[in-house]
DNA sequence: GTCAAATATTTCGATGTCGAAATACTGTGA
DNA sequence: TCACAGTATTTCGACATCGAAATATTTGAC
């Protein structure tokens, strides 16, 4: 059975002699299928009113268990982003309840973000649907073949991890 | 072997019990996996002073073979993005001499870009070195798994073709 | 043949991001 | 104690993107 990501292996393979079609294959494959989530989450997330960057800094507030707070600066180093774009999400956020900014009483550079009890409760809620749609895509292997798909990306994930 | 992900799954295993950790699993590598790629492309073209984002759009224009033309509004469907993007995307290609913009004559509403002599070389350098980037990460796994890797993700992607 | 609906592109205003500069605070060495 | 290098956050200007409105052109119905 042939995807569409066949066809466009098949139509750059006459334009580039070169090409390894597993490579290109997975390569592809990996974009459309990150993409394809994407999409997903997002769409969930709209039923209850929430950009994906918004519950995005939701989760990373959410992790570890409590006291559900972090600065700035550790939300974007785990978010990948630069710490201005953290402001201006914790200023939405904020703005909306979700979030309380306190200073550090030890060390008054530093701001503390927390989650709300609202922002809490709104993160349940996604991370409920979120993780439905996930299960969705990812069941329609059976387990054997899902553990053996993790194994093969997980060693991918540690040569990339090697040059970081 | 543990990569950084399984302490992911590890630490949200401990908030949610009904967490399926095969499933968290293939969903955040895809994600980490896809980011490294882009990274890395963005790096080995940033020596020819290309943004992913211009070098994508010679890619699309590149597509198919000769001779490389196409409308704003195909290349803003093939690349999932809006016709008003594609607008700016063009006016920046041509300002620097490697995309030309004509009209149709059968039907003038329609504008046509044409990759230049220029572009269509720097795509031809910068192809080359993304193609090297993607082969040295997949490489690391033996022909044989990258075969498997690439059938497993294929029947993912066969399940997001139908709800598109 | 004319006019309305449909199609293709561009313009406009808003948004989320970035890098660099600005601001605020801490810690250290003379 | 005082200056200054280091750290944390915010502000600022620039940029790529989007959706909606505007513009230009074609098609179809009468």
């Amino acid at each position: 059975m042939k995807d569409f990501v066949d066809a466009h292996v098949d139509l750059w393979a006459g334009e580039l002699d070169d090409l390894d079609r597993d490579v290109e294959g997975i390569t592809v494959r990996l974009q459309v299928l990150t993409r394809y989530l994407e999409r997903r989450r997002e769409a969930v997330l709209a039923a209850y009113g929430l950009q994906l960057w918004e519950f995005k800094t939701l989760h990373m507030l959410r992790r570890g268990g409590t006291p559900y707070r972090a600065t700035p600066g550790e939300l974007a180093r785990q978010l990948g982003m630069s710490p201005a774009a953290l402001t201006n999400r914790l200023d939405a956020l904020e703005s909306r309840g979700y979030v309380e900014r306190t200073h550090d009483r030890d060390d008054r550079r530093k701001v503390v973000a927390t989650l709300t009890h609202s922002g809490s409760a709104l993160w349940e809620r996604g991370i409920d649907d979120i993780l439905r749609v996930e299960e969705e895509l990812i069941h329609h292997l059976p387990a054997a073949d899902r553990t053996r798909l993790d194994s093969l990306l997980r060693r991918l994930v540690l040569v990339t991890e090697k040059d970081s």
